[in-house]
DNA sequence: GTTATAGTTAAGCATATGCTTAACCAACGC
DNA sequence: GCGTTGGTTAAGCATATGCTTAACTATAAC
């Protein structure tokens, strides 16, 4: 069971390193081997292997063995929950602005809402 | 000017932190002064000042003094651009995912697109 | 059975991180 | 001018991180 205290952290983190988020893209448009994903990396695989176990822990990968071959997986949920953590705190910072133009608009009717 | 080598590095490290994802939270719903920001957290504020280094640093924050108070914004700018990599690579999966749903689509009419 | 391949684990090292306390500075209020 | 408030910086410490090499294991190919 995935850890539950602290999933954002590990998340995060996971993604703060540019070789994980090289080993996330790759993943996206379908499962590889951990050579695969190691193939374009300038590091030893067991490097590879231990970013690969931080993509775990996090929760954005899978992985399962058959024979010698480890074949890795996306696992969208965890992808997900870290855009709605970010998702929600765009929204809440712009249903400020709407409150804000709410108030503008008070006194100046020309003043339009704005929105990105 | 904000470092471009590392950009994504920096914001999703920034977010690492349950303390830094606190203050961002707080900081989407308005400015906050430094002591506003450390209020609700149980550590020192040289520590508190050093997590905000790091937002300041990621572009997440930005801050200016005033007299003796430092007021922080949110910049919505660098949670965008993390928000975008992560909608792309969910993108990624998805396309590859209708891809499949077309490959079988080809046998199988009955069988329906999924979305998620 | 031997060799090659895919991967794993452990130990070690350098660097980064997150927190503390102490000391300090600038600005406000009185 | 003094005391208070808001904040800053430096040094130190414990822990975490990211990489290496060496040694190893399991599986597949021959």
């Amino acid at each position: 069971m995935l850890n539950q205290r602290a999933p954002l952290d590990r998340v995060f983190r996971a993604l703060a390193d540019p070789t994980r988020r090289v080993m996330v893209d790759r993943l996206s448009r379908g499962p590889a081997s951990v050579s695969e994903l190691a193939q374009p990396l300038a590091m030893s695989l067991p490097a590879v292997i231990q970013h690969l176990q931080v993509l775990e822990e996090s929760g954005l990968v899978r992985s399962e063995k058959a024979g010698r071959v480890r074949t890795c997986h996306i696992e969208p949920a965890a992808l997900r929950r870290a855009g709605q953590w970010i998702a929600l705190r765009r929204a809440s910072w712009e249903r400020r602005l709407d409150r804000l133009g709410d108030y503008l608009e008070e006194d100046e009717p020309s003043n339009q809402r704005r929105r990105s």
